[in-house]
DNA sequence: ATGAAAGCGCTAACAT
DNA sequence: ATGTTAGCGCTTTCAT
């Protein structure tokens, strides 16, 4: 009997001669024990080293509950989604609930395939930071009462909670502070253009532009540039045309890269301004010291924790919500270069 | 019946109007169901939308198992954490197996609570970036047949597989190159001196002088410099001294960090050779570009977990073993710059 | 080929 | 204050 892999409460039970229900109220901290009984039970319990098994009590005490929730991420090796995930992490186990981590790595195969997967283990909530462009497969692969959060991205064909950035506000101010130094002609370098957040954020740059009264020229303003290949056709392409942009925006970390990359190639870095969207590691090592808008990707996390521990806790009656959370602007060397004379 | 959070076998034997047996029959594959039966207890899932509760099954099927693994790592916002975790997480999830993460903030008692927690979770296999130095408390709080898996840093009071990288002769080789240059003056800066990682990379160090016959000069070469503050006043230290170093060896990647920086004020970074070991963004757009010391974080986090696979999967008959795989060593511009004449 | 019953380790509901 | 019983959703064992 004692010889099993693990303890169970009925080894206790038999040991310190008394119940099961007993020892589970000793181990649950129950009322109702004589503390006589209640040592003699706790003596049992060190002796035999007994730890109660969390997944079989979650099977009764909580009917469908886990206790857990899973994250989807796009890939937990990168920043962003690593802090993403690490601020759940410690929202939700303050809480008893642990987190399942799953890289979607921009497959939206993948995505489908890890929610099904995370399904059937009964994940209590999902808080997805989407690579879909389709999520009506919720509606059939989740419980009905299966809380699900979007991040960074909202829903598509399905209706959730979402916490955002404010994609718009952020390069809009960004390209301001570019305009108020002198600046006309700011190339704009943004992501694929099937993602939302590169569409906003393009937006918040033509919106600055008009504001300005400077006409928008596709010429130096282009999405679907993610590929690095195709950044520096684009960049070769438009400084070496009759009429080369003063300043760059990069939509995107990875963009940014490029583009010091490029300007470091033709010994422009320190004469074209540049500011980029997310962070990039050290860039206030770089010669000259990069100036970034960033996202609170922090307190995105805390929201969308938040936002899960809610619905979880039963609370339907409110409808979907988007929240849009402020960026940052920090301003450093690079944005503050003005146009050559 | 039908209106519950969740439909079960027992519904879908109902609606297909067989029995509990049969339909698991159907779920999980088995033979022996007549293709008619089959068909109807197939559509009543799919009318259902039901989906088999695996933690539930667990509980039955392997007692005691949960097809899950514990990765502790230090914090899963740092790049690398999240690699390590990212590695594991392929892997696992290959073989069915879900990972759950846990930072442990270099902070032991975290990590006892956290072992604990996912302990009574029934996590079937641990894999620990440790950062206790005493793991005798494994013994009572997980199962005897759950097995654990270090990585990065050995276990200590405790039996069990590490897989680590070869720091010292990862430095030795750096310190080689830099004295191939020509150096005898290497400044030497290190982490805590109770991380043993920390000594052994100093162990290099002391190899590779000790084998060109350079004596080691305590002046120059000194541990617990974790904190930048103490960094920056021992690098001002020995750059005002009489006899300066003409290069350094940073041991860990935040150091490295605060050495870029500390050339960087003093004008010093074109004139003073520099090697890190471990892995810093952007080392390659810095000027001068940095020469690092990469630990094969893919090829730790692999090797682990084939091991606590190889484990789960029963070999208990291999003692703890310890492997020490290599480091690469990235040659760039600073570790190329020779000793000023 | 099919199903009834027992039981995984626990908690809930109900005795005593 | 303590214990007994049923049952969470599934798999295993054993009948049929």
């Amino acid at each position: 009997m004692f010889n099993k892999v693990r303890p169970t409460l009925r080894d206790v039970a038999q040991l310190s001669n008394s119940s099961i229900k007993t020892v589970s109220r000793v181990i649950n901290g129950e009322p109702n024990v004589r503390p006589e009984l209640a040592a003699r039970v706790q003596n049992a319990v060190d002796q035999l080293n007994y730890r109660p098994n969390f997944t079989a009590g979650n099977l009764r005490r909580n009917p469908g509950k886990t206790g857990t929730i899973a994250v989807l991420v796009d890939d937990i090796a990168n920043d962003f989604s690593s802090r993403i995930f690490r601020a759940i992490e410690d929202y939700s186990r303050e809480r008893g609930v642990e987190v399942f981590a799953g890289s979607v790595d921009s497959d939206p195969k993948r995505e489908v395939a890890l929610v099904k997967n995370f399904a059937s283990r009964g994940v209590d909530g999902f808080i997805i930071l989407p690579s879909n462009s389709d999520h009506s497969y919720l509606k059939t692969q989740i419980n009905k009462d299966c809380p699900v959060v979007f991040v960074d991205r909202p829903p598509a064909k399905y209706e959730a909670d979402a916490v955002l950035t404010d994609n718009v506000g952020g390069v809009f101010n960004a390209i301001n502070t570019l305009i108020a130094l002198g600046h006309t002609r700011i190339a704009y370098l943004g992501d694929t253009s099937s993602i939302q957040t590169a569409r906003e954020r393009l937006k918040g740059y033509k919106k600055a532009l008009s504001k300005a009264g400077i006409p928008f020229d596709e010429e130096i303003a282009q999405l679907d540039l993610r590929d690095g290949e195709k950044a520096a056709i684009f960049l070769n392409k438009i400084f070496k045309s009759k009429n080369p942009p003063t300043a760059i925006f990069a939509g995107r970390n990875t963009l940014t890269d490029h583009a010091i990359r490029f300007l470091g190639d033709l010994k422009l870095r320190n004469k074209i301004a540049l500011i980029g969207f997310d962070e990039i590691p050290h860039a206030d090592l770089v010669s000259p010291t990069i100036s970034l808008v960033v996202q609170d990707i922090e307190g995105i996390a805390r929201q969308a924790a938040e936002i899960i521990f809610e619905r979880m806790g039963g609370n339907k009656s409110v409808n979907a919500r988007e929240f849009r959370l402020p960026t940052q602007f920090i301003q450093r060397e690079s944005g503050l270069l003005k146009p050559r004379s």
